[in-house]
DNA sequence: TGCTGTTGTGTATTTATTACACTAACTAAA
DNA sequence: TTTAGTTAGTGTAATAAATACACAACAGCA
């Protein structure tokens, strides 16, 4: 009897930010030879792991975000459910887990989620384990099909970044407009204009200046900015759109 | 042993439009007493079942749409997975799973799919079972946390339906202008200017007048038009927006 | 032949998007 | 202390999109 559920399990695409790099989380990988010690293979997967019993699905991904990243009250959001009856299936896959965990389903359904963090929280934690930090146009090689899931977990991202004020969960707290725009660039792939785009940044009454510069830069201090979600919230409107 | 997989189920909500109503389809569930055979209670759920072994979740989706509405081949997209621990604990919900199947984990995950039809293209095959359309705005009581799941399906299409040409799913094949701009008013709730809604499509490559009147009408014919998915992947663009 | 009900159309106004280049402020090095 | 290097911050004109609004054309039916 196990604690829990042997074909179920939540998988946490985390993204950090990095000045001008999207970067995800993940987790090495690497399975000994028993008897001669000698690697067998190393790769990397992003955070998972089986959910308990009597554990809610939303509850498992905080858990594994808590005890990957040390952090609680981050963004999380379901994006995929993978149920594909071979997604366990390549050859260093079953090896893994015959060799550490035989009493696991072979169909196990995972549960995808995003989660968007500020890297620069995350760092403490990153020494005990073989955790670091992979930009997502240069991946290393990938167990299960993580790779599949970063892809839908960026895809998610960069749709959801475009409608929605959710860019701010990779920042800091105090962040400035060049960085925001940096952000926007990078996730998206693209280049926009520095005037257009504070123009734009200008009607967002969510993105609030504080009276407070930049220090210590070589060159012109830029001026400091917060996200007000509440704000966000209280002033949002929708629009038709359906897609020309 | 049974030939699927106790604590997992795909859940279709399957939505249809007539006219000037968003429906959804639901299938009627009846406790009887099996001694004095006398109704224990009466709801609806939507179109669900467990997965099996061996079947990938969305293959199982596709087979529950194939099972209740004779259809296959249409619109069909996970929108979020139920995994709560408590989502099969009311009352009704346990007397019935007790009653019909006890083999059953007490903690199911369920996989949300949103789907459309064309409705008139179902008819056929509800007779046999006790299956029938509810105006989304006027649900009858609803089994395990089914009221929740159609919310969340609704509110995804709604998403979905402004940033996307999924609507003509719900449209038969030919279809009017008019048509066509009820269905957005209808699923979103809100009122369009018929002259603006048409200017804008006619800026929509992918909504092709045929050389084709309505016919019968007692009033001017309007002209029909089809929908080609493939002009719109091939003429489709991206735009930023985060969202004012 | 006229009544009813729905289709189909244009223009003017406001709002948003795009393209584009120079000065200001700070540090570091000479 | 001066200079060089670097990023911040700003406005305008042109184009494109969104909105608001009213009347004639066409078919069936009485």
């Amino acid at each position: 009897m196990h604690p829990y559920i042997n074909n179920l399990s939540v998988d946490c695409v985390i993204f950090g930010f990095d000045n001008n790099t999207l970067n995800v989380l993940l987790t090495k990988r690497q399975l000994d030879d028993p008897e001669t010690g000698e690697v067998i293979f190393t790769d990397y997967t992003v955070q998972g792991h089986h959910v308990l019993k009597g554990e809610r699905i939303n509850d498992a991904a905080l858990r594994v975000l808590k005890d990957k990243t040390g952090l609680d009250n981050i963004y999380l959001e379901q994006f995929y459910t993978f149920g594909d009856t071979n997604r366990l299936h390549k050859e260093r896959d079953q090896l893994w887990l015959k060799g550490k965990f035989p009493m696991m389903s072979d169909h196990v359904i995972s549960v995808g989620y995003c989660s968007l963090v500020n890297s620069a929280k995350v760092q403490p934690d990153l020494q005990h384990q073989d955790t670091s930090w992979f930009p997502v146009d240069n991946l290393p090689l990938l167990g299960f099909d993580h790779e599949t899931m970063i892809m839908m977990a960026l895809e998610f991202l960069r749709d959801k970044i475009r409608k929605e004020p959710i860019g701010f969960e990779l920042l800091p707290e105090k962040f400035t407009l060049t960085l925001l725009q940096n952000l926007y660039e990078t996730v998206l792939g693209i280049k926009l204009d520095r005037r257009n785009f504070r123009k734009k940044v200008a009607q967002m009454k969510y993105i609030i200046s504080l009276d407070e510069k930049q220090k210590g830069v070589a060159h012109k201090p830029a001026q400091v900015f917060i996200f007000s979600k509440d704000v966000y919230e209280r002033t949002k409107k929708e629009k038709l759109d359906f897609s020309i």
